[in-house]
DNA sequence: CTCAAGTTCAGG
DNA sequence: TCCTGAACT
């Protein structure tokens, strides 16, 4: 009878690929005189010569480090040629950056689930392709091994700096009598190095990669050999590459959590962490923490590639500090504006690029108040629904400041009132935009309409826009006197407006027709120089009980798309504790999906009749109505704009350039503890692995936190 | 269960 | 004396 796999003997292929000094090559390409010169990229220049952000590795070999100032890398390294990262809105702007790592990103996705772990850096899942190699076209079966390949780093392999190493390295790829996984590594090996060299010959970057039987190993043997290297871990060698490593060199522990581990535990490396039993770990860093800690100690970590192309959030920040504090409302206002911009036309590139929609505004700050002891108070973050189009994105940013600092202000003023001069200060500002969903596309979506006859790509946007303009009746397009609305005071006059949006989805022309309209009326250039008029202007006062002008809340938003199905992503799936694994019993993989729906009728999917309203292609958009609940002002949110629900729209797979990778499924609804695992082993092979992810140990609530317990009887990797 | 807000971490 | 993004609580 067939046996799971113990969490130990992971099969996988997993690679990590890292840029190698990624915003320097960026520079290089774009300034192909400094290839091969110490070259260094620098943000803001003004003090000390800026700091430097990336360093290449000829400047690397003269000293210059992270970190430094740039003044300070012309001492050690005075050839060192100095970039600095463009400069937009009055703040540093990494969208070249971000566009250049999504080239790469979309090279490297092309043999196996990738996520985009980073601007620069992508894990890989390249089990099935590598067992796919190993089937049809073993390495030992080929006449030549990519040179690339040769030049890998094998762990644990003897003359790595002798001469016939690349000798040693094919010999390795190519015994034919070892472990399978071995193998299956070897073939993963010449996988990333085909793609590196494509990346290369496409983007002219360089990167390096690790290649291994789980993230955390691939990871750390990414950064082994650099620059344009790739290293291999053999589970053979784990141990030996482990157990010296000094604790702080892991990712995760590189903080406090490291520090901790050194000095409530005396340790240094992670062999060191062997000593310790799982429930002691538990004891001292919780359930979660603790069981990480000991699988990662012997190499284990089972820590799912999830396959994601797009960031999950955009944020645009910047920090004022020292004497740049920002100290009035209308220097505040400007710089959130820059930041919105900023933010609103990454949006609409998002949007218009991938189809996908952001749901959630966020502002956060940083403050000081330096009138006296307590000054370390925290600023809040606020949030609130995000509101496509650039004014409105600002306008609400601008709300979500003032009530936070007046919340700031307020624990102040218990103490503080009466004291002549408020001396607050800003001194970072940051916008974000996060829960983005893909747009459902396809028959009966949304972008249906924009794709008709006439309407291009890049105006879509405005389309958009003018779509969730359309769905809100009480914000019709241009400015309007909005209810005064006060945080600390919910005796708001919120006139009961909540209604029952019938919204219809718009003809064509009327789609062009309001998209002129919102072009026009949305003018840039009229509030940019009314925020330059309040920028010169004298600081206001921020009295906590002021009037001030807030955007509108609109209570009875709701815009729906009766559209059924909950994305169906990627099933999360890992041993390490720290991940989340959300509803996992509420969703599958598709091909899972596919399979259980052949085998067992009994596991309907839920909610045909959205797919068969989807089929038809009738009520795309439906309208929301509004619950009665939403209208009544919550005491506490009042003054903000209110959440606007919005039910999760399914998407169907893009087509087209857009380089979205979210799939879509119809939600699933079955328990994952009833699935027999005998019967594992007779599923297709592809299928297994879904099923042996889904069963991968949950990640428990930290309930207890010290003291021994019966958690450990229930621990994860010791399946009861 | 989901959420908003706070915290931690990583890395160019 | 930077900026961004992910994840966990």
């Amino acid at each position: 009878m067939p046996v799971a796999r113990p969490e130990t003997s992971d099969s996988r292929v997993i690679a990590h690929v890292d840029m190698d000094c990624f915003y320097v090559q960026v520079e290089q390409r774009k300034q192909p005189d400094l290839r091969g010169l110490p070259t260094a990229v620098v943000q803001y220049n003004a003090w000390k010569g800026g700091a430097l952000i990336a360093v290449s590795y000829e400047a690397r070999k003269c000293g210059v480090k992270r970190s430094m100032r740039g003044s300070e890398s012309k001492q050690v390294c005075p050839q060192i040629q100095l970039v600095q990262v463009p400069v937009a809105r009055g703040k540093a702007d990494l969208s070249t950056y971000r566009n250049a790592g999504s080239e790469v990103v979309s090279i490297l996705a092309r043999k196996g689930r990738c996520e985009r772990a980073s601007i620069d850096e992508v894990y890989l899942d390249l089990t099935d392709a590598a067992e796919t190699m190993l089937a049809e076209a073993p390495p030992e079966s080929l006449e030549i091994i990519e040179e690339e390949a040769l030049k890998s780093h094998v762990l644990g392999l003897q003359s790595e700096d002798s001469s016939d190493a690349k000798e040693n390295v094919r010999k390795w790829l190519c015994r034919s009598s070892v472990d399978r996984r071995d193998k299956l590594l070897a073939c993963g090996a010449l996988i990333v190095a085909e793609l590196r060299l494509q990346v290369l010959k496409e983007t002219e970057f360089t990167c390096s990669a690790g290649i291994a039987h789980n993230k955390m190993l691939a990871k750390l043997a990414s950064g082994m050999n650099k620059p344009a290297q790739q290293t291999i871990v053999p589970s053979s060698s784990v141990k030996g590459l482990l157990d010296p490593l000094p604790i702080k060199k892991m990712k995760q522990l590189g903080g406090k959590l490291g520090n901790s581990l050194q000095s409530d535990l005396g340790i240094n490396t992670v062999g060191d962490l062997l000593q310790f039993s799982e429930a002691k770990l538990q004891e001292l860093y919780g359930i979660n923490t603790g069981t990480w800690l000991w699988n990662i100690a012997r190499g284990v970590s089972g820590e799912e590639v999830e396959g994601r192309l797009l960031p999950k959030s955009h944020g645009s920040g910047k920090t004022f500090p020292g004497p740049q504090a920002l100290k009035t409302i209308a220097s505040v206002q400007h710089w959130l504006n820059q930041l919105c911009e900023e933010l609103s036309e990454r949006l609409l590139s998002d949007l218009d690029q991938n189809k996908r929609i952001a749901h959630t505004l966020m502002m956060h700050g940083t403050a000081y108040k330096a009138s006296d002891s307590d000054s370390h108070k925290k600023f809040p973050s606020k949030s609130c629904p995000l509101r496509y189009g650039t004014a409105k994105i600002q306008e609400d940013a601008f709300s979500l400041f003032q009530a936070a600092l007046r919340e700031y202000l307020g624990s102040y003023t218990a103490k503080i009132q009466g004291n002549q001069n408020n001396q607050w200060g800003i001194t970072s500002l940051s916008v974000s935009a996060s829960k983005i969903v893909p747009i459902p596309t396809g028959t009966a979506s949304i972008t249906k309409y924009f794709h008709g006859n006439h309407t291009s790509c890049s105006s879509t946007m405005q389309t958009q826009d003018t779509l969730f303009e359309e769905a809100d009746p009480l914000s019709p397009a241009g400015k309007e006197s909005n209810p005064e609305v006060n945080v600390t005071k919910p005796q708001i006059e919120f006139p009961g407006e909540e209604t029952t949006i019938k919204y219809v989805v718009p003809s064509l022309d009327q789609l062009e027709d309001k998209k002129d309209l919102l072009n026009d009326q949305n003018p840039c250039c009229s509030s940019e120089n009314q925020i330059q008029d309040e920028f010169t202007q004298e600081s206001v006062p921020l009295s906590t009980s002021g009037s001030e002008h807030c955007s509108r809340i609109n209570q009875s938003r709701q815009m729906k798309i009766n559209y059924g199905e909950e994305p169906c992503v990627n099933v999360p799936s890992s041993n390490r504790p720290e991940l989340k694994r959300k509803a996992l019993k509420d969703k599958g993989t598709s091909s899972i999906l596919r399979f259980f729906k052949n085998q067992d009728p009994s596991c309907a999917p839920q909610k045909l009749e959205h797919a068969k309203n989807m089929e038809d292609g009738k009520a795309p958009l439906s309208v929301g109505s509004q619950s009665g609940n939403d209208s009544s002002l919550d005491s506490n949110q009042s003054e903000l704009p209110k959440e606007r629900p919005f039910e999760e729209a399914g998407a169907s797979s893009v087509s087209g350039s857009s380089q979205i990778e979210q799939r879509t499924g119809a939600s699933w609804s079955y328990n994952v503890d009833e699935i027999d695992p005998s019967v594992i082993d007779e599923l297709p092979p592809e299928i297994q692995q879904e099923v042996r992810a889904l069963l991968r140990p949950h990640k428990r609530h930290n309930v207890v936190k010290r003291g021994p317990s019966i958690a450990h009887y229930f621990s994860p990797t010791k399946k009861a």
